[in-house]
DNA sequence: TACCTTGTCGACTGATTTAGTCAACATTAG
DNA sequence: CTAATGTTGACTAAATCAGTCGACAAGGTA
């Protein structure tokens, strides 16, 4: 139940990126200030680039930059990109569905496994789809921000 | 960002052996009821036999039993047995904490990505630790029962 | 006793994922 | 041109996951 180094030098790298919003920085800087591996930091940032969160400019005064407003992006969006659904198993993710082929429950009953394990997908996907880059650069606390997004039993919004 | 299906597997089986509190059943009924692969089945019965939440007798009439109140084990306890920590990365867990050497924030800075990941997990603590084995099988929903436990910012329980 | 059923243990394996590395190439500024 | 930078794809070493195998131990029954 872990998030890979991939998502976690993706968020450090963002962090960075979003701090210099407007102007590129090189992935150079990037994995001097965040102590990521910079030939693995490469692959991250084009992942993001592909996504469409970054731009990038070649030659000599050029680097990536975040295109998207700080503020629209998510960090349930860039896990997602890197390291897949957050579901916690297949059969209660949104994005990534799947049914359970040798889960003894069929579409019928009521499965004891896919009932808490869609809460605690929902319980992550809550936080970390309400937590903008803004918010994660600024410091704000998670102590709840926002109107919270009551979740209930049927509401599986993505992945 | 998954669960192994050692922890799915092992959750269904306890469904069995909570359904069977009181009573041995054997690895092949688990297996036939969950459909569960016997042979990896019994490494899982096994790793929480030495956990202490199951007991067993060899012979004719033997097998696997729950020989904790079922009102007394927590989903997170199973989870933690069977794949680690759920912190989503290590230096927001309690119980397997590890100072991240490569983070730029030293303990004097607040780092942004420690303090959402203390978040989730918290969230998903919040759940699986209130989560009983005696709830998972009558089919509790989720909806919060009893009484809320408010997670603060510098409440961390356990890993 | 002999035998059957069931659990115990450790070693082993094949596939997949993770965390990277390397080399060759493309583009742009100066 | 050339130096700095990004782009791409192939490659790899190690770990983890999911599962198998074989030999053995112990209790129940005939």
């Amino acid at each position: 139940m872990k998030f890979s180094k991939k998502s976690e030098y993706g968020l450090r790298a963002l962090i960075e990126l979003t701090k210099h919003y407007g102007h590129p920085i090189t992935r150079q800087q990037i994995a001097d200030r965040q102590h990521v591996p910079i030939v693995f930091l490469e692959q991250i940032l084009l992942s993001l680039k592909h996504a469409g969160l970054l731009g990038s400019t070649r030659g000599v005064q050029g680097g990536y930059a975040l295109i998207k407003p700080p503020a629209k992006v998510t960090l349930g969006q860039v896990i997602r990109i890197l390291d897949g659904p957050l579901a916690p198993i297949a059969c209660v993710s949104k994005t990534a569905y799947q049914k359970c082929l040798d889960c003894p429950y069929t579409k019928k009953a009521y499965c004891p496994l896919q009932d808490v394990m869609g809460g605690v997908r929902n319980a992550i996907a809550d936080i970390l789809d309400n937590y903008s880059l803004e918010d994660f650069i600024s410091g704000v606390r998670r102590s709840r921000r926002s109107p919270v997004r009551r979740v209930t039993a049927s509401r599986y919004v993505e992945n």
